[in-house]
DNA sequence: GACTTCTTTCAGAAACTATTGAAGGAATCA
DNA sequence: TGATTCCTTCAATAGTTTCTGAAAGAAGTC
């Protein structure tokens, strides 16, 4: 069957998709079973991701159940039907809150719990009575705390783009454009 | 050599600052150059970042060339000496600047190309005269819209926040929190 | 120009990650 | 209960990324 430029358009997002979430630390096949639902009409089963991206059942579960963790998409049942099939959250902005909340837990969290941690062992150490030692003390629990702030600050900016929304955004963007004009 | 409080704090903190760099698309090793030398008081040489990593020159060399590419440290050199130093960018916020555009450049704009190029697919394709190939193409145009829509609301967003800097984020959000009081 | 010192490159090795496919498990139905 | 259908798990395998170390290449010095 040769593809129609539909097709050709669809996989060609497809494939790109993949190649992105690589970089992003996701792995492709996962990023691309994601733009499979993200474009489909209807909920999908785990044959259609597998015939559509030719992969085996085992990574077909495998990502499927990831990306149900990330709460990218969803499981349905149908009564009467023992298949599961997959929907994917379509609003994109919703994505984006959902995708940098996980981030957030997984990334940031643990990063400020470890800087809270090397600031107290820098602490404990005294802070370093004698010259050299006082010097380095000082040079790190200065960079510990410029970092830990940043994360601080970009909670609060995450914080901030959430309750803006979208419109919020579009909005300050022409206020504060026309300022600067 | 026994390890100091402050050389286990640094340690953990580049042990930890590596394997985040892991999940975010950049190599352990990397990462874990970059907190070295942001830690650092002086610029290091390649022996040194060797040595207090244990990797081989190689890639010693390899992953100072890419985080220079990146921009986020500097090479320097000295006079008299033949040595090359490196310095690691040390403002958080020029770093944060630094990442943003960056992946902005390699990962934003070549989707929003592909996306482009999907849609001018669809209108190819003649939007599909027929009934299920029409509404098809019905739903790929509004996905893919609404992605590019959302990389252009990106940018905006990431040129205001450039713009705003953190003192400008932190007073914004002192302003809405008492709106929202 | 030959020597020294440092950097880069690259083929091969090692480490890591993702995929497969088959076996086992769960749910449904008659 | 047994038959059927589908999902999950996991050991083996394939594929990918990263690192090493030696060799070649610069760049400065005598």
């Amino acid at each position: 069957m040769p593809q129609s430029p539909l097709d050709q358009a669809r996989n060609l997002y497809i494939r790109r998709w993949g190649e992105m979430g690589a970089t992003w630390g996701i792995s492709r096949t996962m990023a691309e079973v994601h733009a499979l639902l993200y474009l489909a009409n209807d909920p999908l089963c785990t044959d259609d991701v597998m015939d559509q991206l030719a992969i085996s059942r085992g990574s077909a579960s495998v990502n499927l159940r990831e990306l149900v963790n990330w709460g990218l998409i969803e499981r349905i049942h149908r009564r009467g039907d023992r298949k599961e099939y997959f929907e994917a959250e379509k609003d994109v902005w919703q994505m984006f809150e959902t995708i940098t909340r996980e981030r957030r837990r997984r990334e940031v969290l643990p990063i400020m719990e470890t800087i809270e941690r090397c600031l107290a062992m820098i602490e404990e150490s005294g802070g370093g009575r004698r010259g050299q030692t006082s010097r380095q003390a000082e040079t790190y629990r200065t960079r510990f705390t410029e970092i830990y702030e940043f994360c601080k600050l970009m909670e609060t900016l995450f914080n901030l783009i959430s309750k803006a929304g979208p419109t919020g955004i579009k909005s300050l963007a022409e206020t504060l454009g026309q300022i600067s004009d």
